[in-house]
DNA sequence: CTTGCATTGTTGCACCTGCAATGAAATAAT
DNA sequence: ATTATTTCATTGCAGGTGCAACAATGCAAG
């Protein structure tokens, strides 16, 4: 009988999960970038610089979920807009020390309330709801790692 | 004192979906990959066609959450595999109608229990969190659609 | 009929991405 | 000290992506 097993990709958890997140992410960026002119990668290096001051690219890439080689990219392109500064490590001269500039620390100022509010507008949209998905993203997060 | 208000990437809600979701992405698709040779785009093809028989690129489009260019592409990929076939309507001449081979659906017969067992994975992982999961997902898909 | 408009699917283009290779610097080993 | 190994950041490359432009077809208006 089962010889086409049901399957809907619909009720697919993977796929769900991906689907949701995509739209998210899709309008954050959209949102960024009309308004500050910046992408995803170019905010969480931005986030992660105002949360830690001077750090390394390999510092962002352990603790942002991004590849070396997508940070080094952000930082360069943040650097040309002004946003960062990019200096040798004194110490151990492999490593990098990126920093906001003044520009930056504005541009950071600016973007945070506009994160916060989509954040708030998620949360609304989900009502009680939010805990749930909160732990599952735990429980995922948590294990993969 | 709020010059600098605090914020946590890692507490960002956008940031934890994304992040959870790349992360069962990539593993998924590297299974894929490694065991059957497609890409995600192609396995929602096959996907969708499994479950709803011949349809048109526009069709999935709609079902998939795929562009329609993802769509063509993965379908082109998918025909040249010998996995697909793309025929025109001959009711409405602008319009596909893409259909699994006999060689599609022994891979779709194969995937299938892979797909069943990723999932079976994160649940197992999530334990009862899975439902907190499911309801906030459903609550982003169905608003924000 | 024909003329204009809408829809479907493909493709060119510019961009982004991951991976591997690379160069530079630090550390360990001999 | 010299040599090998490891670490850090960048870059070349191949491929995927979204968007806009496009050709082909269908449909509606006159």
């Amino acid at each position: 009988m089962t010889d086409t097993p049901d399957f809907d990709l619909n009720d697919f958890l993977p796929y769900r999960l991906n689907a949701a997140a995509s739209r998210i992410s899709r309008a954050f960026a959209d949102r960024y970038r009309e308004e500050f002119g910046i992408s995803i990668p170019e905010w969480r290096v931005l986030a992660h610089l105002h949360q830690s001051g001077d750090v390394s690219v390999r510092d962002i890439e352990a603790r942002v979920d991004m590849e070396k080689s997508k940070v080094s990219r952000a930082a360069s392109r943040l650097e040309a807009s002004g946003y960062i500064t990019k200096a040798v490590n004194t110490v151990d001269r492999r490593l990098l020390v990126l920093r906001l500039t003044p520009e930056g620390k504005a541009l950071v100022a600016r973007v945070l309330p506009v994160a916060m509010a989509f954040q708030a507008e998620m949360r609304t949209r989900l009502g009680p709801l939010v805990e749930g998905l909160e732990a599952g993203l735990n429980a995922l997060l948590d294990t993969k790692s």
